[in-house]
DNA sequence: TTAACCCTCCCCCACCATGGGTTATTTACC
DNA sequence: GGTAAATAACCCATGGTGGGGGAGGGTTAA
């Protein structure tokens, strides 16, 4: 199932100590065995494994012991989403590259939540590939230039937020979850002035509800 | 107090509508002529501006109007974390780099959050730094290695939380702000299984309330 | 100097949620 | 066949939430 390159442009017992081993799990065999060429022909690169899918992967992957996997996010089968945290408890030191058609945020938000240490998209040219093994190696976090792109907005509070400054530091508050009287405290004014704050927050946000506001808030990246 | 190389190796009156436009401000002068001096003689750019300091640029940086700010984050005066909305104010279209030796979570988060575009550490060799330059003008988002690193490790879950799927689902969604009971019908289960689930995870976390469980859980990243 | 906005505080009301104790069943995976 | 997880039930006392109104003092900008 394994498929090794390496023997064709260096002998193994001298260098397979240095070469960074890297591992796929692609199901589209034409794309799997391009990767596997274009690795396995780099110098300083390893192919230590090729796998249709996370089950095969599974079987022979700990045996394999590669550095880095490419993995693809869509796989018959297990996903390559929910494959990331079976992988990272069968090779715990092992690095996971995202290599993927896909561009939703959810499933680049999800495998990044479940350990990925990139995330590059298909179009990545084959010596930025090569790049980003290296740089997760070294302990980066390539990404293609559109996912960074989402990665970084994600953190990017609106602007144009109907909220007051008071009104916001008071949201924020009850989205971590402190009651009204608390919140009254640590800022250090009165429960009618919070109260004041959230009745206002409310309607400004045209919800009746702490988590209508939060949700409203966080949609709208107000908080 | 603008720098300008631009004449150094081309007629502005002919390219200066091609070329990428790029304001500096940055207190260090040694730093800021050598990046205007860098980008200015380099083909397809143009040095727009360059001050010492943010409330220096606020006086020109508008008539100037550069397509990319490169910003310290450190600043006399007003910080340039500070600076970044009040910049976006002014020329609500112009991308900001931050370029900086500091490496700080606070910061980096801060910074993307006000609306940076990406975020480099000063060690950045200068063909790394107009390929930044020209990848926000594409609508990316570069960020140095360990930065993206941390960005990264900023979305990861704890893979070694103590909380059954159940108990972070529930936690999770009274994090959200729902109560107990809307939790139960939108999970379609009890009112008693969530006050039961809710026990468990607070004797898991040691914890007493809500507001003390949500920190501990995102603290520790288990949700 | 008004008006607008923000932050602050006060009263009323009805209703619902929270934290904690204990025990017990069914399901599912080693 | 045992352990862990998810489910559910009963008890208890306490506290918080959502919404109605009004009102004073501060800043900022037209």
């Amino acid at each position: 199932m394994s498929t090794d390159f390496g023997h064709l442009h260096k002998p193994q017992h001298m260098k397979r100590d240095l070469d960074i081993r890297v591992a796929i799990i692609e199901d589209d065999e034409t794309i799997r065995e391009g990767y596997a060429f274009l690795i396995g022909n780099t110098s300083g690169y390893k192919i230590a494994g090729a796998y249709p899918s996370f089950e095969d992967a599974a079987k022979k992957i700990v045996h394999d012991d590669p550095d880095v996997i490419l993995l693809d996010v869509e796989l018959p089968g297990i996903s390559g989403v929910d494959a990331i945290p079976k992988l990272k408890k069968l090779l715990p030191e092992t690095h996971i590259l995202i290599l993927t058609v896909y561009e939703q945020e959810t499933l680049i938000f999800r495998s990044l939540g479940n350990g990925a240490a990139g995330y590059l998209t298909k179009n990545t040219p084959p010596e930025k590939i090569v790049a980003a093994i290296h740089e997760v190696m070294e302990g980066g976090g390539p990404m293609s230039a559109n996912i960074a792109r989402m990665v970084i907005s994600s953190f990017k509070r609106n602007e144009s937020t109907p909220l007051t400054r008071r009104e916001t530091e008071i949201l924020e508050q009850i989205a971590t979850g402190k009651s009204r009287k608390r919140i009254a405290e640590e800022l250090f004014i009165d429960l009618e002035t919070v109260k004041s704050h959230i009745k206002n927050i409310y309607h400004k946000l045209n919800v009746h509800s702490k988590a209508d506001a939060i949700k409203a808030a966080k949609d709208n990246k107000f908080i």
